[in-house]
DNA sequence: CTGTTAGCGCATTCAC
DNA sequence: GTGAATGCGCTAACAG
């Protein structure tokens, strides 16, 4: 039923090596066989086995995506797909393909890469997330395969990774609202475990120290990448002694859900509260008020993680002078949410 | 560098196909030797080579998903990483990859499938869309490779496909603004070359005549999964003499440029006008006023559409009994935006 | 320029 | 029960 290069051969009556350097655009063919035996592949249909390609040229030109497991439900959504795209639309242009895997749990997540890798089913990785001691990333850099963290690692500093800029851009969006005259600033936090959480929450304690702000801690809460999270939060900050007057929200999701919890308190965005978040999903300037977010690229996160990937792959040799870390540039978005000035200004 | 079969039988002082009985269960193999085996395995940190393992076998355990190309932003993101977490989750479950696959234009696309499935690197695909006329669905078929459609084919009855009762979710949508007291409905519809838009306007058409309600032309607008669509579509129906009291969205983001488009144009909802729309995504519990929506079970169609595809590949032979299209049954969600009732009951 | 040979790592015949 | 041989489809040396 299938097609082989010998078949090919066969019927062209020439040597299947023959084809085989047809095929891989070899110099040395005389061009009158190139074309005869390019139309008798066109007639008969030919297809290259990739697979028996891949077996002996060891590599497969195909990377794979490890996706986290938990249940970041939205967050994961918008944030992941758009990741994705990027990836895809980059592989597909330099011939690569996407494999995307998942585990149930943590250590499901570690024997499918190591299947993935160890089996040489795909030549590197990417992955799209950054814990605290992850044991996915231990094992590809011990093994030493090509990977690239979307994110930081607390633990290595000189792994290939693609980031934001998450400490300057929290110091960018607490600086805003400074600017705006807000005094007292609270900060909605996402889970702890995640360098995300932790850099961005860096940067505004940086921005407000460096204003001369006050810094208390009950303006501080952490939770999840959930709306849930900022729902919660709200009926703890707004029942307050001394409550802030401005907020900067960890993730644009929570930001739905603080909007909806002080819509029910009955406050109103930005007077009563002003609001700056993070991640510029496109729903964030549909909701009432729109939020001033900071956009991070995410798409373009991604499209730079499979580049660099594959140019690794590519070099084959890691050499030491190259830039492990690149940061992708990020942008504040002004909005409603924060379109407010308190003290009547 | 990589451990081998061979490398792992010479080690244990047996013969190759000694050490590949053990490693696919052979039965006839005594307990001891395959004891053996198998701690050498470990040992020496075999991992078998899947690509010459499918070279051989024929089949490659995996799967494509064929994204579609256009740039349907939002309606893409929310939409499709729901399926594909499903599709991920069934397919790992089963043992098998998943890769994914886009094209810029229709015919990269084909050329990727073809690629894919010729080249024999997949097993079969998912289609992720059901657009008129499309030529993968042509290319799969006459080619007889296993593939399901999320969605439903206007040319074929009989290729395997997973899909929501379009017409009857649309139906049910219809209805429930009906029993709320309202005659005048409109229809906000997708891009008209999708099956889907052109099936939810069916049943929206069909639950008005049933109820020997008006239906005029004028109340129909058609556009794209965008909440653009749904915006630039209330300065057209509030404009209207005769506008309609209640609409039927064909997907939640389209509802979310509604209401921004109602709400800047001082009308309220539900007052002014009650909304249902489709697809329940997470969001659409989060606006102001919240939305009422079909539930489609993304996740779960998604899921069905591996598990009857894996199935498929596993079977071979293509019983002709079986049930080829496959309903995931859909509800309706009722929320603040469609609780309104006309003529001030 | 072209043909011959020898594997890539594995599974599946056969024999014994 | 186990070992030896053969081939999956292709590329990469070798020779001419």
């Amino acid at each position: 039923m299938t097609v082989t290069i010998k078949d090919v051969a066969k019927r062209a009556g020439v040597s299947p090596s023959t084809v085989s350097r047809v095929l891989s655009g070899h110099p040395r063919i005389s061009a009158e066989t190139s074309r005869k035996v390019k139309i008798i592949m066109e007639e008969m249909g030919y297809h290259p086995n990739i697979m028996a390609k891949s077996l002996v040229s060891r590599t497969t030109n195909s990377i794979c995506i490890i996706l986290p497991k938990p249940a970041e439900e939205l967050f994961s959504n918008l944030f992941f797909m758009e990741l994705i795209r990027g990836i895809v639309t980059q592989a597909s242009r330099s011939g690569y393909d996407v494999l995307i895997s998942s585990g149930a749990t943590e250590k499901e997540e570690l024997e499918a890469v190591s299947r993935l890798l160890k089996g040489r089913r795909v030549d590197g990785a990417i992955l799209l997330y950054s814990r605290k001691g992850d044991a996915v990333i231990d094992f590809l850099k011990e093994e030493g395969y090509p990977f690239v963290l979307v994110g930081r690692s607390d633990k290595y500093d000189d792994i290939l990774s693609v980031d934001t800029d998450n400490r300057m851009a929290a110091y960018d969006a607490t600086s805003h609202l400074i600017s705006m005259g807000h005094k007292r600033i609270g900060f909605v936090s996402g889970p702890p475990n995640l360098i995300v959480s932790r850099d961005r929450l860096e940067g505004y304690r940086a921005a407000m120290e460096d204003n001369g702000l006050e810094l208390k801690s009950e303006w501080i809460v952490e939770g999840e990448f959930l709306q849930e999270s900022g729902y919660r939060a709200m009926s703890f900050f707004m029942n307050l002694p001394s409550r802030p007057t401005a907020l900067v929200v960890v993730d644009d999701i929570v930001s739905f859900g603080v909007l909806r919890g002080l819509s029910e308190l009955n406050y109103s965005v930005p007077a009563d509260l002003a609001l700056v978040s993070f991640n510029n999903i496109p729903l964030s300037e549909l909701s009432t008020p729109p939020i001033s977010s900071i956009d991070i690229g995410i798409y373009q996160l991604g499209y730079t993680a499979s580049q660099i990937l594959i140019q690794t792959i590519q070099k084959q040799v890691n050499e030491p002078g190259g830039t492990k870390r690149h940061i992708i540039p990020h942008r504040l978005i002004v909005r409603e949410s924060s379109m407010y000035s308190p003290g009547g200004k």
